[in-house]
DNA sequence: TCAAAAGTGTTTCTCGTACACCCATGT
DNA sequence: ACATGGGTGTACGAGAAACACTTTTGA
């Protein structure tokens, strides 16, 4: 193993997000336009540099909380309304065309009554919300990483509780199982996404909340994510 | 979003492996003993920095290159005699108390029939196959990064074919199942793991390889991965 | 002949899937 | 009344788990 040397050139290091949300049935990823110089004009993912500060007294940001940081300034959400996880770290030489770049990607989850507020809707120009649907050529590899993304929040779907970071915080059973839909682009069928769902109240993960929800005929039971006992 | 700039300060980014093996129906992590501080003395998982490159005409390596260079340096074991995947990065200001550096941590699956060959065996002072079993402190923050190796190849374990590189390239049931055992830490029942490789038998992941092999008693089929249909 | 591991059979239970059906409400 | 989505019932099949059993070898 080589000795440790302060002389080692360094490269620069970003993190990039991939920010999700499901607004009408549809999986979305925010983008940016571009307005400099490489790919000017064209969608990329937010991001920014990692601060690293420079002694003791200014220690930097960890990569976690930079990614809370960009989240932040990209959207205007406050702190912790957003579930973040950590995704895959590039590092390609050439990536980036100016110098070398280290991009540590995570996702982000905004719940659907959140994502309308973001800067997205006033400047719509710049900052959109994209359905997976069709997609646009990005800048740098982010295509790459969102295709990451979109494989993990897969994975993590049936694993985790992931979900109910993409619903209101009440939600009937239709809003829970749109969302799956969403992710993993394919219908469910609503009995029996209904049943795995009742498991869920029997296993106290879920409660029943007060009301009921309009949805066009017959309403709907709300539930409230308890957490996983 | 910041604009580019090159006066950035930039980090120190580092690649650290958690080489895996099954050994006597044990998961194993190689580690090394540091020689020079910090944690002088300590045990620590292989690693070391990125080359960066400093112009075009020396542009670098990536990511997986490094990974790749450091487990040949490391173990001595050719490229391509083992299976890697990144795991996740780590970045935390303090984490190095040296300066600021990011660890982009890579898994190795090294088969047990090559894992004798690497310098482990003539060096066994500064370089050890270490069970999971009693776990030693170790350098950094390594613990965390083994730990969440080891939480990664448990989950790739049930839905990918890892364990196939973790067996010699023809096998018997019981070798593979001991790989399973090993990695999950629990026992198998030995006739229902059977049932599951036969149904890889019959769709064509694996094949019936020539000849028999002796494991104490009565000398067991062996097999032969195919891939993935 | 005995221990030990290879390999088979059987039964039970859970869960996913498909699909028919009833219920409550807006139009 | 009827369309629409909420919500229930049922029947089948695949696969996990538990476990008794037979087979083939070395010692």
């Amino acid at each position: 193993m080589s000795a440790f040397s302060y002389s080692h050139p360094r490269p620069s290091v970003t993190v990039d997000l991939v920010i999700f949300t499901v607004l009408d049935t549809d999986l979305k990823i925010l983008l940016i336009r571009r307005k400099v110089p490489p790919f000017q004009g064209w969608w990329a993912l937010p991001g920014g540099f990692v601060k690293v500060g420079r002694d003791d007294s200014d220690p930097g940001e960890s990569l976690e909380d930079a990614a809370h940081r960009e989240l932040e300034e990209e959207t205007g959400l406050p702190r912790g309304s957003a579930f973040i996880e950590q995704v895959h770290t590039f590092g390609k030489p050439g990536r980036d065309p100016r110098t070398r770049v280290i991009s540590v990607v995570y996702m982000a989850l905004v719940r659907p009554d959140l994502a309308p507020l973001i800067r997205a809707s006033t400047d719509a120009a710049d900052v959109q919300w994209r359905s997976m649907k069709n997609p646009v050529a990005l800048a740098f590899d982010h295509m790459t990483m969102v295709e990451k993304a979109v494989t993990k929040i897969r994975d993590r779907l049936d694993r985790t509780s992931i979900a109910f970071e993409l619903v209101p915080p009440t939600f009937t059973t239709a809003e829970l199982r749109q969302v799956h839909e969403a992710i993993k682009a394919e219908a469910y069928d609503p009995g029996n996404f209904r049943r795995r769902f009742k498991r869920m109240l029997t296993d106290g993960v879920i409660e029943k909340a007060p009301g009921k929800r309009q949805t066009g005929s017959r309403p709907a039971s709300v539930y409230r994510f308890l957490g996983i006992g």
